[in-house]
DNA sequence: TAAATTATGTAGCGATCAATCAATAAATTC
DNA sequence: GAATTTATTGATTGATCGCTACATAATTTA
């Protein structure tokens, strides 16, 4: 419970909070409000500790922020899991898109993407900086698997896939249900369905 | 040139700037950076104006907003322009998504919806919920003209429509070109012609 | 026990936010 | 010309932003 306070040969004092459970903390709390809304004072609250303890443990806000977004694309929808190669390019991608429904839509307070998300609330602020760095590593790797596939129309699927998902992300944001996003994935992939067996 | 200054029956000491103006310049910057990264200053600056003179024009920031974004439905992919009787439903859904690509990717600067891309930005403030009402009311229209030419899978449709537009508007913000937003418009296309096809 | 090391609490930094106040200037009406 | 009306200028307001300086507390090493 408390081994990370009592860490081997840990000099000085040591930390009254845990930073693993404060990533997780804060990921909840990004999801919620964003980026640019989710302010120091808010977070410090929430982890029931002093501003200058969280700059002692994270540095700054965007090293917070960007240390979350990529635990946070490592665990939710993970394109290892959905795309094998003894399963049709399209079908991944139908499982994907079908996943991302249910996902966006899990919980209401944190709709959609964390990551496209705060792509979009942000303009130009290093939010957005984290947040384009870590989705445009997504785009390069979901477009190799496509193109193990389908690589003639490999970069076109892709950018469906991509604003596909960009769409059910804030279509979750606003409110849209899970069963509306599983039927709009379902259109869309027939959509890529032809775009991919045209290609073969 | 300066009939805006000396109307008729106009009490009091003129204005020395053009409401009407002030609404157009606006509605750049607010598509540039947004509407909460768009501060009172910047505004005032841009129009050559003080903040009081501001105040005293339109009132709020989320006023000025709400006027400008208003405008901008009223203008830009006016749906009464796509969708008319005599031309099958799925049809005008192509022209509109078409050229929503080349429309969002017409200025690098000011790429994307300006109404969509506000609704993102804001989590909780009054922009959302101006863009929010903005949104709702043009997917109504939406859907009332979908509903005209395929009222089984009318909802369904202006989803898929609704979710393909804001996906567009994310990936034009984020440097997708034109044509390739143009092939993503025809990819969906192809799944909505058999979604409505399959309904009639 | 002394020195070194690290985290904590308190307090506040300068900047920026949307919005406003009082005083003044420029027009019309009487 | 005097009164009225409206817009201007200039200086701020209180709140919040991310972040930090400083002294103190709590631990390890020597």
């Amino acid at each position: 419970m408390t081994d990370h306070l009592l860490s081997k040969g840990a000099r000085g004092r040591p930390r009254r909070f845990d930073p693993n459970a404060a990533l997780i903390t804060g990921r909840a709390l990004f999801h919620t409000h964003g980026y640019e809304a989710l302010g120091i004072a808010a977070i410090t609250e929430a982890l029931g500790i002093r501003p200058a303890s969280f700059y002692a443990a994270f540095g700054s806000k965007a090293a917070y922020f960007e240390r979350i977004a990529e635990a946070y694309v490592a665990e939710v929808l993970p394109l290892e899991a959905f795309f094998r190669d003894d399963c049709p390019i399209v079908d991944s991608i139908a499982e994907l898109l079908g996943e991302a429904a249910r996902t966006y839509t899990t919980c209401s307070d944190q709709a959609g993407c964390l990551v496209l998300e705060a792509l979009r609330a942000d303009r130009s602020g290093e939010g957005r900086r984290i947040a384009m760095r870590v989705a445009q590593i997504r785009r390069e790797k979901l477009q190799a698997f496509i193109a193990r596939g389908a690589p003639a129309v490999a970069f076109i699927a892709t950018d469906v896939v991509t604003v596909t998902m960009a769409g059910m992300s804030a279509a979750a944001r606003d409110g849209v249900s899970c069963v509306c996003l599983e039927q709009v994935a379902a259109v869309a992939t027939v959509g890529l369905r032809s775009l991919i067996e045209g290609s073969a």
